[in-house]
DNA sequence: TATTGGATCGCC
DNA sequence: GCGATCCAATAG
């Protein structure tokens, strides 16, 4: 489900307001076999989302800083879900560059916390169905041939669980967040 | 009720 | 390389 949500473009409309963007790099989190997962220790205030119904949000606040957007990918009473790591910006530029504080395309959406920043997204957002035409992720009909490099490899920012490859990313993006252990810029 | 540590980012 | 800074989870 990571895999497949890459390609796909974000699509979030508020205040009259679209902002879009390309999916470049997610990573998997599961339920009680994922010591990284929220899940992991079962069921609680903050994430029972994940134990929801399949397509909902799930955005919690992290380092005091940060939100996170997630997508639940299992079946309700399965914990599962997408954290949607990196995109690609491709609407409402302007209005992510005033949030973010710069002009830099690549440094728009390219990490977690800078994505949610970019699109508004808050824990208000959270438990909502990406079903509908304000909140979903849409087919990209362009660039397809992109999706022939998908990359993997651990998960970033967690300290147990390093051992599961459920980190995806365009390996041809130059929007994928920096991975702090490659930090040599491209 | 108190304590602790985190699926991050940006500046030093 | 590390501090900011809030919330959720756990323990008492």
């Amino acid at each position: 489900m990571a895999f497949e949500l890459i390609g796909k473009v974000l699509v979030f409309c508020e205040n009259g307001i679209t902002l879009q963007g390309r999916v470049v790099e997610t990573e998997a989190y599961l339920g009680s076999g994922d010591p990284a997962s929220h899940a992991y220790c079962g069921i609680t205030p903050r994430n029972r989302v994940m134990f929801g119904e399949a397509g909902v949000s799930y955005v919690y606040f992290t380092y005091g800083n940060h939100h996170c957007l997630n997508v639940v990918t299992e079946r309700e009473g399965i914990a599962g879900a997408v954290l949607i790591r990196g995109v690609e910006p491709l609407g409402g530029i302007e209005l992510m560059r005033e949030r973010r504080g710069t002009d830099d395309l690549r440094n728009l959406a390219s990490g977690p916390g800078k994505l949610t920043q970019a699109f508004g997204i808050t824990r208000e957002h959270s438990g909502l169905k990406m079903t509908h035409r304000h909140f979903h992720f849409a087919e990209d009909f362009e660039s397809k041939e992109d999706l022939l490099y998908i990359g993997t490899g651990p998960r970033i920012g967690i300290s147990a669980g390093k051992e599961f490859p459920f980190r995806y990313f365009l390996e041809a993006s130059r929007f994928v967040s920096v991975n702090p252990k490659v930090a040599h810029g491209l």
